[in-house]
DNA sequence: TTGGTTTTGGTACTTTAGTATGACTCCCAA
DNA sequence: TTGGGAGTCATACTAAAGTACCAAAACCAA
């Protein structure tokens, strides 16, 4: 938010500055109005990329979960938790430790996201997932 | 990202009309020129957004893969070929038929791989892999 | 040609992973 | 209030995965 309000900040008053500027080349005619065109348009074309490259960082940072895909699957609450440490690379017994279960629990959630999720390995699990994007890539 | 260009794009509008609102009352200037400079920054910024979005689409096609770090963690050109199929879920079997070797050589090679990239298992191998960027995400 | 690395393969072993089955509790909606 | 899903746990088993150690080709640079 207050990156937002600096950003906008700092274009407005670049905008005045030329504005201001065009104006008083306009006045004195010391400077040609084509080249404060030209820096009007490398600037703001500058903005322009800046700005894109900006928000597109953070559009791959926030990972795009389609939870719809996680339901029709029938993956229940408990099962998703699992595969989420799978994909961290975590054993069945260090994930039974990390959710204070016992690792024949840990067993039975994989085998039976690896059925709905039709794999084989825990390996390809963490793959098909990631395919259907319903796990961070 | 529409959204911000829509934003921007209104705002230097406004700031627009709120110059020439002011000017009216002290010099009968040219209103033209500014709306002409106006427009063109509008256009400039939203090329930079679209130049920008066009060259990054092409630097995500092609995998931003890390060899150097490849290079530093030892792992050999055949140690590498192993780890991207261990990445796409297949087995020690189906890796070994896949590269036309022994299941003993894929076991070789993976268990090289799990040292050199610190995994205590393959899942966790993927993994680290990612992280450093030496695998497609 | 020599020496080091890579690639390959084997045996023997331990550890995880995964399957199958059954059972118990809890909770929630019909 | 009852049936079903979700979560829990156990046993017993098979199948992979991974370790340790060794060794022989193949390759490549000095």
């Amino acid at each position: 938010m207050k990156k937002t309000i600096f950003v906008f900040s700092s274009l407005i008053i670049a905008l005045l500055v030329l504005f201001q500027l065009s104006k008083y080349s306009y006045v004195s005619g010391d400077i040609s109005l084509e080249i404060i065109i030209a820096i009007i348009a490398i600037v703001f074309f500058v903005i322009g990329v800046y700005i894109n490259k900006k928000t597109l960082r953070k559009e791959k940072l926030s990972s795009p979960i389609n939870s719809k895909n996680i339901e029709q699957l029938g993956i229940s609450k408990r099962e998703y938790e699992v595969l989420v440490q799978i994909s961290n690379g975590l054993s069945n017994k260090e994930i039974a430790e990390k959710l204070f279960v016992s690792e024949s629990t840990i067993k039975t959630h994989v085998s039976n996201l690896l059925l709905k999720l039709d794999a084989k390995r825990r390996t390809q699990a963490i793959q098909k997932a990631k395919d259907l994007h319903i796990l961070a890539i």
